[in-house]
DNA sequence: ACCTGAACACCGTTCAAGT
DNA sequence: ACCTGAACACCGTTCAAGT
């Protein structure tokens, strides 16, 4: 990622020159050669501009200048090749000042600012947030789109640290993920992932525009339904989401019932 | 859908005999011809045997004692197929008594048997889930797992027919779409959809149980998420869901501010 | 009317061969 | 060390031909 670049500050004495990268495959081309972590960035790129049924191995060498074939030898496959894209989109939180970066403001602010790390990723990924959220977690306990072990002890470490029980956490964990997977699949898919093949045929009359006349509800609160409020929808929802844990932790605190 | 029975007090008297329609295939073989009813259903069923990366034309052909090819007359190609699958198991919503027989009930008690109909489907068809999830509805505003016109208008009616105003009804129709959405694929992918391939390779010591000493939490809450309260958590999400709701309606129905 | 066989373009994947 | 070319098994899909 950054590894183009000399060391920020550093002199230039090791003798290593600019071009060395450059050199390594057929002299003149000048095409540094493929490594697991480009092959996996330029699915990701391809993904977001063509969408996940154009990726194949042969399109995808094509798109790196290289014959499919040549993938095998830095992916096991097509399925891992998914996976890493997977993974790799998921681990921009680990370098997402945003989420990261701020000090402790107890865990109402980390799950906020998580929750938009997560939300960031699935605007910025579209057409790839679907793979996130169904893709077979790698690791047991992992629901998405919190895809690692790393996050799930990070998430618990953020609860119990601050006063949740175990059980507590656990279950805002589930919560947590639920909340998360439901409203972006869906803002995501709203948002229209490009149209997957070629096929739009002309003003098609949008399908299901005739038989609106049968559903007279919805022909009447259209212009509602048209309405894009997802920013709005998710802040409620999780301000919600966190009232509801808040409730949990104060009520396991005083084991009591008075106030 | 239920053109298959005579009318319900039909004196038996228009002389079509029941073995009609097995007799028209080669005769000896007694085989029924296809439609895309029959087609759709043994997709079905194929999927829940053997998970969706394993549906081929072909193999459903085969499936069906048929090749591959003779789909083509009943369905438009693969797409054509899953998107009919998706459909027809969405419907069975419709024929549904525990979601459709009960008289008026109240709003809330629609919400509640939409809710357990629906998850009544995704527990049926656990690795069809996915795909309810994901598919584009073919409909504007359909939010998926409400996959159709029909279903949003039926929602809307309740709602507003029960006060909500036309913005309430809108919001909790997608807050109530991502909850069902969230909930049940993550109850589901937990499930442990069959396994994908035949590619389990012995006792294979679960890939990330090595790495768990770097997650002490997660080690020492294992027992806790290993446990599955779904159930619970989804009546629970669900009631919460709903006394956010009647919030929302008591508000709206008092615009003043006091009690 | 409904299905089959052959054919086509395109897949994922393997492997010997090139440089 | 890294990529290419040829090959294989399997796809989805079309269409003329069978019954």
């Amino acid at each position: 990622m950054a590894d183009d670049a000399a060391p920020p500050g550093a002199v230039p004495t090791d003798g290593q020159p600019h071009t060395r990268a450059l050199r390594a495959s057929p002299p003149g081309t000048g095409r540094t050669p493929l490594d697991r972590r480009r092959v996996l960035a330029a699915a990701v790129e391809f993904i977001d501009e063509h969408g996940l049924e154009a990726l194949t191995m042969r399109r995808m060498g094509a798109h790196l200048g290289v014959e499919g074939m040549a993938l095998y030898r830095h992916v096991a496959g097509r399925e891992d090749l998914l996976d890493g894209v997977v993974e790799l989109v998921v681990d921009e939180l680990y370098g997402d000042p945003e989420v990261y970066l701020a000090p402790e403001h107890g865990w109402q602010d980390y799950l906020q600012r998580l929750a938009h790390g997560v939300r960031r990723i699935a605007l910025d990924h579209p057409a790839l947030f679907p793979l996130i959220a169904t893709r077979p977690p790698a690791a047991p306990w992992v629901r998405p789109p919190l895809r690692s072990l790393r996050w799930l002890e990070s998430f618990l470490e953020a609860l119990t640290g601050h006063g949740f029980s175990d059980e507590a956490a656990v279950a805002a964990y589930r919560a947590y993920t639920s909340f998360l997977l439901g409203h972006l699949l869906l803002e995501v898919s709203q948002r229209g992932v490009p149209i997957t093949a070629l096929d739009d045929p002309e003003g098609a009359p949008d399908a299901g525009e005739r038989s609106l006349a049968e559903y007279p509800l919805v022909r009447r609160l259209a212009p509602l339904l048209s309405e894009d409020e997802s920013a709005a929808e998710f802040e409620e929802s999780l301000e919600n989401l966190l009232e509801r844990l808040q409730r949990v932790l104060r009520e396991s605190r005083r084991p009591g019932s008075t106030p």
